[in-house]
DNA sequence: GATACCACTATCCTTTAGGATAGTAGTATA
DNA sequence: TATACTACTATCCTAAAGGATAGTGGTATC
């Protein structure tokens, strides 16, 4: 029955539902140590201690927490190899993968953002 | 000089570039009220208690530094009319608008994550 | 026996995000 | 004069993220 606003393309339950997709992808994403730890471990699988050492200044608290977390949301598996002593490694998941996309854009979004700001700083406000 | 090793795309400093790209866009959109008031704003500008009531559980110290933060960024303007009294309008700028396909790349995997997550829910391990 | 590496855990502390509650200065309305 | 609306600011508080420091139990090496 409702006249005019057509040009309104969300109601308020799509966009509680956008909004919570969204939210739900940041939230994996978030924080200091996710995506340079799956970066670590791109190309190879790593150990504990190796992952630590390639990103200088994380705590094993923080690190522990970070892949306990990593591995819930399936981008990466623990592997225990049952030599004398055992060996850890982590190791990055085919699901990992599935963020290319993502991660792309959300570079390509942060290179440009960042030279408009450097330019604005050049010549400001007209 | 070096030999092998043909497969590693990226070495420490492109890594450290990309993992702060991505982190200056995280930066800008993370948060519980960033998206929620530019969704709000989607369509017509509005006035500061009408994002309020928008929202309906924003406090306006809240609501008063985000629109801050988004206005230094430049996804939105503060625009005073000078009418007696003052009326004062946020509005987006065309510059938000950059952020459609980060945004809409961010809902799909949002979407495909909670799929696999419940489907997972379904039949457990295998 | 002492030291060192591995893969962590435990405890405490600081910083940041976000919220609750109250207040302010101005205008308008009853 | 009292009430209410607009657009905020100020003060205090809580919860979560992250970090510093130390310790644990095992194996291996000197």
């Amino acid at each position: 029955m409702e006249t005019g606003a057509d040009k309104i393309i969300h109601t308020k339950e799509t966009c509680n539902t956008d909004v919570t997709a969204v939210r739900d992808t940041l939230y994996v994403l978030n924080g200091k140590w996710k995506l340079p730890i799956m970066i670590a471990l791109t190309g190879s699988p790593k150990r504990f201690n190796e992952i630590q050492r390639a990103l200088e200044d994380i705590t094993p608290k923080i690190l522990s927490k970070e892949l306990r977390e990593l591995e819930l949301n399936e981008f990466l598996v623990r592997k225990v190899s049952s030599t004398v002593p055992v060996s850890i490694t982590y190791e990055l998941t085919p699901y990992s993968k599935s963020l290319e996309k993502v991660l792309e854009e959300l570079k390509n979004w942060g290179i440009e953002h960042r030279e408009r700001i450097i330019a604005s700083r050049r010549k400001p406000a007209a």
